[in-house]
DNA sequence: AAACAGCTAGACGCATGGGTCTAGTTTGAC
DNA sequence: GTCAAACTAGACCCATGCGTCTAGCTGTTT
């Protein structure tokens, strides 16, 4: 056997390693996905880099647009699960709050320049016109959720004195706007890799706008 | 001749309009790049849409590839026009700079909300891998211009008291994105029209967070 | 041992679509 | 009127790629 895929490479030996066909038939798919676009990529390409014969992906995936939608909704559910587990960290109510959200956005500006999310959100742009349920899949599973456990937690935060929000789910939403909107053009849409201090810029710039905005107030007259 | 391309009726007669074949295959190729995507669209379709045949379309562009750069670059060229104008908005200085913040937004939401926009950012994130090259086009003619002018609008306003932004060009990139992040998951990457008053509401927003952090302030212990 | 389910390699049919070419027509310039 | 350039309709060549199928291999179950 000449060659096997990277995904297979990477992952279990390929022939011995018995189960996990079917998953790495899915790293595959989101490799070449990704890498050549959901209309160029060939089947035979993604089997290939599965390490997998073609009949096979179809045994577990009918066709091609089925192998999109399971790609995208397995992607969908390991980006909320990181992103959930992020958030999650706003629940330590010791430490400092800008130091708290300073971390706080730089780990999510990291899932978010990851190579995968930005696959992921590449992916979903240039098929939404043909596949429109595509985006119920991604924000639903992903996308709204986190945002949803933001506002959560910045309305615990308001609740507890230390954020004035009215609008809590607005201001996640700003929150989540001022760290992944001027990463947009420094990451090129996902062909540039950001340098770790270029990130933790970025995080620290919104987190300022951020706090001068939704800081604790004593009183207000509006 | 049974019919005439979508692009042709709205435009010139066609049969009688000499000149603007080119201008027809430009907005033809855009409207189909945008229904079916760059890679699922086939150049009898646009030649049909523009009411042109298949060869005039390789006279004037030589091959699919060209003909993707020259639509993506005349559109950026739009963009930019439309965007510079809404931004030379912030040179009148009489007005209630709050009421002039959310106007602008609001102008400059609806340019972002624009059918092409979405169509333009859709076919930029498709085919980003594929043709890097596209990034530099957009961003040199129209991303990065926008943001510029508005980075120097926000200065003259910082150094006339009225504002207080220690880093215009960051201010710039803020404010763009507390406008359009929002918008995002609203206009669902551009198949939902979202009614005016919610663009409204997200102008109202967004200027509401920006001026709590970059508003003029008398001084500041920090 | 025997039946079975999943996998492999590769050939194959068939539709799609980029790009070319031909032959005939229209348009504008001189 | 005449000529060249551009345009049209449509056939055409050829590469690509989805999805199927066959024939044979491997590991598991009973």
């Amino acid at each position: 056997m000449g060659e096997a895929g990277a995904a297979a490479r990477r992952g279990q030996v390929g022939a011995r390693g018995r189960i996990d066909k079917r998953q790495a038939i899915l790293d595959a798919a989101l490799t070449v996905f990704a890498r050549e676009g959901y209309a160029q990529a060939g089947m035979d390409v993604v089997a290939a880099e599965a390490g997998v014969a073609k009949a096979t992906v179809y045994n577990h995936f009918h066709d091609k647009e089925n192998l999109l939608r399971q790609t995208i909704a397995a992607l969908s559910d390991q980006v909320l699960a990181e992103n959930l587990g992020v958030v999650g960290r706003l629940a330590d109510q010791g430490e400092d709050l800008r130091d708290l959200l300073e971390d706080v956005g730089l780990r999510l500006l990291r899932c978010y320049c990851a190579d995968q999310s930005w696959a992921l959100r590449r992916l979903l742009s240039a098929e939404i016109v043909q596949f429109p349920d595509l985006l119920d899949i991604v924000h639903g599973r992903a996308a709204d959720p986190v945002t949803e456990a933001l506002a959560d937690r910045l309305a615990r935060l308001t609740v507890a004195g230390r954020l004035s929000t009215r609008d809590p789910l607005m201001a996640a939403e700003q929150f989540c706007s001022l760290l992944t909107g001027p990463m947009d053009k420094r990451a090129r849409l996902g062909t540039r890799q950001v340098p770790d201090d270029e990130l933790r810029a970025v995080a620290r710039a919104a987190v300022d706008t951020f706090l001068q905005a939704f800081a604790a107030k004593p009183a207000r007259n509006g």
